[in-house]
DNA sequence: CTGTTAGCGCCTTCAC
DNA sequence: GTGAAGGCGCTAACAG
């Protein structure tokens, strides 16, 4: 009956060091301890404090199929968003013994690919996605063995997945009419390649619409940029400030990371905010309101965002069979004196 | 010999699929290849490309003892120091086949605890972990079996484990040089709750024994701050700008946090950077740059950090038995123009 | 080269 | 109330 003071502790450790069975043991880990008698439960309690014993999951796991495991799957944890969405995702598993496992993949489909079916080895019970638009075919694996999974900020339209997103077009529609009514007659849309992100896209096609109904000369002014290079970057904003100065100027960057480098390299150029161009954004940091007179931006509920995604994904795995659900939650106009 | 088409599908089913047994699958799994014959290759390869077949990590950690989970323990997600560790450590991660669990403790030791015995109960190979300082008998748990465990960025004095941090005294003591140099007499520090966390306790100490030789009278003058609490900044700020009017006044922040916290308290004030007060701190952000004329900060190679704690626990897992080290990577003081 | 056997740690009938 | 037995999906000898 001595301790064992090395390796892992089993449940037939704790069986033998409380002098019962290890069925009786499971009974006591799974809080069937009415059906056990006193003394036993005693003991048992006993057994487990003094061996550190801690049931291992894989072996339950294995046994009743149930990992206690989420995949949370980012395009970029540097986006601020990321973090804001893990924390709240955090919130429900820890409530409910959940772990989860984060996976990066810096927007490559690939290393998605990757990812998605290491977390699948690894039997996560659900998954929560902000997807880069490819890999249908490992998606697909996970309907078919009934793994749970939630889109969050971007949809993936032809697949029929409960999606948590913000209601991008009311909210671009908003912000866009802002910068309107305070005059702005030549507005700019600064984005990240499109590519087939639905967030940027339907952002993008509100600007579109409203810009040619209301830009002077219904001139629709759309730059999509490489972050990487700068210099590009540099190239588009001179050529936007130049052409057609008696204008009134106006960027809506598409995101948080854009906003950053248009900010840096308007800085560089000499390019004063809002005197020069005047700005508005997706995405809210801190720091906004510290840049310049502050960052007129759209803040998203990603926390909220995080937190319904997991909600949904612990409803789906206590059985609800519904119809695949898009939840969308609402942004908000910021406005601060970048405008 | 039909597909199955629902549930997951298990090596048995290769195995019966591709008329072999399932230890030739395992073999195969395994890449024990050139041991099978050439067309049961074939016949498995097929096979568990049309069930669409992943070995379970879970069954299969149950028997290899092996899991191929690392554990990341992260005192407070927000900041960027975790997530540019967080992609040091998955880096070196993707590279060998490990997933990571991300656990955020919010500083609560309580948090802490259960993390860590979630991570434990889980089987992981390895934990990294930016600790909270309590909850040293879970630790000796994990070192009894044999699982590594690497600080970063906070060491545990009394636990002899392995550990990666930065200089921080050498960087204090530079930055408090360059500040000095540029002839402030009356330099403060404003802290969170130092309490028993290293990096804090180092610094401050440095800055104990510089501004103590070197402020106007010797005077140290050192602010614990709640970061949730605005007020009370404000009130230090503003009784720190008061007193002593003739001095030339600068503060060192003494992390990202707090400084977000006085720049955004010094703005509401109405008090001028550098004009009224010069400031400077740790960690840096793109943002950092941009605020003003761009402030003065410490880099920190927080994602180095992370690479070399996962390198340092796959040396460990690998079968390392040295003395634990305590390796020291160089931050660099980053001058713009907040002093 | 390949199949059979025996567990890994746990849970779950099924008898007693 | 309690233990013995079987099995989750996989690997690792051990025989052929």
């Amino acid at each position: 009956m001595k301790k064992k003071t090395t390796g892992h502790t089993t449940i037939k450790d704790v069986a033998e060091y409380a002098g019962v069975s290890k069925s009786t043991v499971s009974r006591y880990i799974n809080g069937k301890i009415d059906a056990i008698s006193p003394e036993k439960v005693k003991n048992i309690k006993k057994a487990i404090a003094e061996l550190n014993y801690r049931p291992s999951k894989m072996a339950q796991g294995l046994k009743i199929k149930k990992s206690k495991l989420i995949g949370f799957v980012v395009a970029d944890i540097t986006n601020p968003f990321s973090v804001a969405a893990f924390r709240g995702v955090e919130e429900v598993c820890d409530q409910y013994g959940y772990s989860i496992m984060v996976c990066n993949t810096d927007n490559s489909p690939e290393k998605e690919r990757e990812m998605l079916l290491k977390l699948e080895a690894h039997s996560v019970e659900g998954l929560i996605l902000n997807a880069t638009g490819e890999n249908k075919d490992v998606l697909h694996a996970f309907a078919e063995q009934q793994i749970p999974t939630i889109l969050i900020d971007r949809k993936l339209p032809d697949l029929k997945l409960d999606t948590v997103t913000t209601d991008n077009r009311r909210i671009t529609k908003e912000i866009l009419q802002k910068i309107y009514s305070k005059g702005y007659t030549d507005v700019a849309l600064f984005t990240e390649p499109i590519s087939s992100i639905s967030p940027r896209a339907e952002r993008a096609a509100v600007y579109q619409e409203m810009a040619s109904a209301q830009n002077a000369n219904g001139l629709v002014r759309m730059y999509e940029i490489d972050v990487k290079n700068k210099e590009k970057l540099k190239v588009a904003l001179r050529s936007f400030h130049k052409e057609m100065p008696e204008q009134k100027k106006a960027i809506l960057a598409l995101n948080g990371l854009i906003m950053l480098k248009i900010i840096s390299c308007m800085e560089e150029l000499g390019l004063r905010i809002p005197q020069d161009i005047g700005i508005a954004g997706f995405d809210d940091t801190e720091w906004y309101k510290l840049i310049g007179s502050g960052i007129t931006t759209i803040a998203q509920p990603s926390h909220d965002m995080g937190r319904t995604a997991m909600e949904r994904v612990l409803k789906r795995i206590e059985g609800d069979k519904g119809a695949p659900q898009t939840i969308e939650l609402e942004a908000e106009v910021i406005m601060r004196q970048s405008l």
